[in-house]
DNA sequence: TATACACTTCGATAGTTGTCAAATTTTCAA
DNA sequence: TTGAAAATTTGACAACTATCGAAGTGTATA
């Protein structure tokens, strides 16, 4: 990955109810993981943020343009999945400074 | 660690131009970790990126602000450390999702 | 089919950011 | 002590961002 990528991963978690929204579908992400299709339903977090759905909308924008999530829609709802591979991306890139550790 | 700080954490990852100033750092530290004192000239990197002093400067300073660095002036010259304990919070954040696989 | 729900798009705006040129400070060396 | 080199500060500005209200779109269900 060039560091222009990079840097969009981490601009795209670089803004608080941006990352807040993020972990949140991770967590949902992760509480689902046993259970036969992985996927958190939008429309359950966002109570939980402090931001009105327009802006909701946008930050899902940014996070799937990212690579960072995956969205995609369930007769009236939204689900995302989160995209592993891209975390994985970043953690060996920043895991590479501590490899003599 | 609160989603404040790392957020501000990632903020100052997400400008291409201070990442790889921030990844330049991270190599000459390392390139130097077996040495007695890890450290990085400034000076010495300043040539390898497209932007001009006021602007690592300033970059610095963000870069200091987030906890990613820390800067130390040996005469003439500025020499930079990386903060390993703030890299190895976020690689811990960021595992979580996955820590089933 | 009419209503409500979940989400998106649009348009606007206040606030933030990255960058530079110019001026300033700090330090070393001639 | 003067000059040069390294870095910082200041001031400015264009570009970008986060957010919202209002209007719009698609979908389910009463």
């Amino acid at each position: 990955m060039d560091t222009k990528q990079l840097s969009k991963i981490f601009k795209a978690l670089s803004n608080p109810n941006r990352l807040e929204l993020y972990l949140e579908i991770v967590k949902e992400y992760e509480a689902t993981y046993e259970t036969e299709c992985s996927e958190c339903f939008i429309t359950d977090i966002i109570g939980n943020l402090k931001i009105g759905a327009p802006t909701i909308s946008h930050h899902l924008k940014e996070l799937t343009n990212a690579g960072l999530i995956e969205t995609e829609r369930k007769g009236k709802f939204l689900v995302a999945s989160v995209n592993d591979e891209t975390v994985d991306e970043v953690l060996k890139i920043l895991s590479l400074q501590s490899r003599n550790r």
